[in-house]
RNA sequence: AACGGCAACUGUUCUAUCGUCGGUUGUGUAAGCAAUCGGAGGAAAGUCCGGGCAACAUAGAACCACCAUACUUCCUAACAGGAAGGUGUUUUUCAGAAAUGGGAACAACAGCAAGUGCCACAGAAAAUAACCGCUGCCUUUAAAAGCAGUAAGGGUGAAAAUGUGAGGUAAGAGCUCACGCUAAAAUGUAGUGAUACAUUUUAGGGGUAAACCUUAUGGGUUGAAAGACCAAAUAUACCGACAGUUAAGAGUAGGCUCGCUCGUUGUCGGGGGGUAGGUUGAUUGAGACUUUUGGCAACAAAUGUCCUAGAUAAAUGAUAGAACUUUUUCUUUAUGGUAAUGAGAAAUUGACAGAACCCGGCUUAUAGGUUGCCGUUUUUU
RNA sequence: GCCGUUGUAGCUCAGUGGUAGAGCACUUCCUUGGUAAGGAAGGGGUCACGAGUUCAACUCUCGUCAAUGGCU
């Protein structure tokens, strides 16, 4: 039974390892996201992957706005977390990633599950890629 | 009845599944897991005022500078907020012949009669007024020039030196008088007071303080990213113990050797400041609701009941279904035509907006619904 | 969360309450065999928006909107 849970081990929140985040991750836009992701070492952090959710204050100007479209994509990354955590199983590796919107416009949850699909296969394949070539 | 404006109140609901934050309970060494309860607003917004709270500064007081406020009384912890009133302005198909009164709306409503500045263009002149004009004297032939007096009349402009009448004069002028107008002061009456009314005296000074400014009153500065506490890893001031080295050195009565002391290197232990991080500040308070009493009202007092979000890279969400609501279309009520109303189906709509230490206000945004007031149009009596 | 600054022509900016300006850009003409440069003329403005004070507001006051900077 796969549990569809999003507690606070699997969010990014220390200011460190978002500083090492955005300085030596990679980056890759797939309309609307922005994603940044990074290999961690395994002690670091306590489940397979922390995420960081962002939305910027330039695109909306509401808080309401900034907060529907959030939890939005927090759903969808609840739904969808396990195809990610399968492969970093099967890798046996550890990454944080941020993913940003980037977009100037709300949109509703299907609209917003059929990008998010788009761009989960665009971070496995990059994933995949990147630890082949490590080994 | 319809439409519009303003004000007040309200401002979607339910079920299932999967999640999220906090409290409690159980289980577990722990991570966690399970159960159960609770989880955005009238503006949470803007950050425009006032307070609590905290740190820093300061002996106390005065003065200067800067900022804010400015009719009165009251309410309030306080306020640039609120209530009641006064005065003024505007408005009114409300009354009235009119004067005026009533209603409504608005007012940064102390002081240009303290000083300084400014008032474009036009105009003679924009504040020590004199172009045309009027009057007198004098010069030359009439007309014009010069000197003196004057401010009645003229056009300009946003604004032009208190109005009418009489006296007065060379001509005129508040120059004088009468009746007014406006302002200031004094006295009396009413009122807590602003002020109103009456009488007397003085004055006639254009506007502008949302120009500088004057007067009175208030204000120390900075904001929870304030502040307090605990405290990994790494480096380490300092202290102690042990070990090593003369490989740099100093002292130990002049030199050398040995020893000793200081030093130096390493290990271990202690230890201070303090980073990541955590706890607190921080959710029981000028608290909410009910009833009663006092007050025109804002509001106050008493009584009873209740505890009602607390996140921190930042919780309150997603999916599916149902109901309600908005608008449109179709079917039916409707087997002569029209189609109010009711019923059903399909699509569509549900505002403004998200706590970030906490309160009291103000300002701004707000679909739909309810209530009240005002306006317009139509119909009936 | 807290505290500031700015908004004027297509662009960059001036502007003491009294007719809205400069440079670049644009249009037309001159100059040249032609282009550039140069010269002459011209067009182009909701002074961010809404109220108020004033005879008169880009300017003073209040509110709204937008852009932007600082504080960890």
């Amino acid at each position: 039974m796969k549990h569809y849970t999003f507690s606070k081990n699997e969010r990014l929140c220390s200011k460190r390892l978002i500083e090492y985040l955005f300085e030596k991750g990679q980056r890759f836009v797939s309309f609307p996201f922005s994603v940044y992701w990074c290999v961690v070492s395994s002690d670091t952090i306590p489940c397979n992957a922390q995420v960081l959710i962002n939305v910027s204050k330039r695109k909306f100007k509401r808080a309401v706005d900034r907060n529907r479209t959030k939890r939005l994509m927090r759903e969808c990354y609840r739904l969808h977390k396990h195809e990610l955590y399968d492969l970093l199983e099967a890798k046996n590796c550890k990454i944080v990633l941020s993913l940003s919107y980037i977009q100037d416009k709300k949109r509703n949850y299907a609209s917003m599950d059929e990008k998010y699909l788009n761009m989960l296969d665009q971070l496995l394949c990059a994933i995949s890629n990147s630890v082949q070539n490590d080994k």
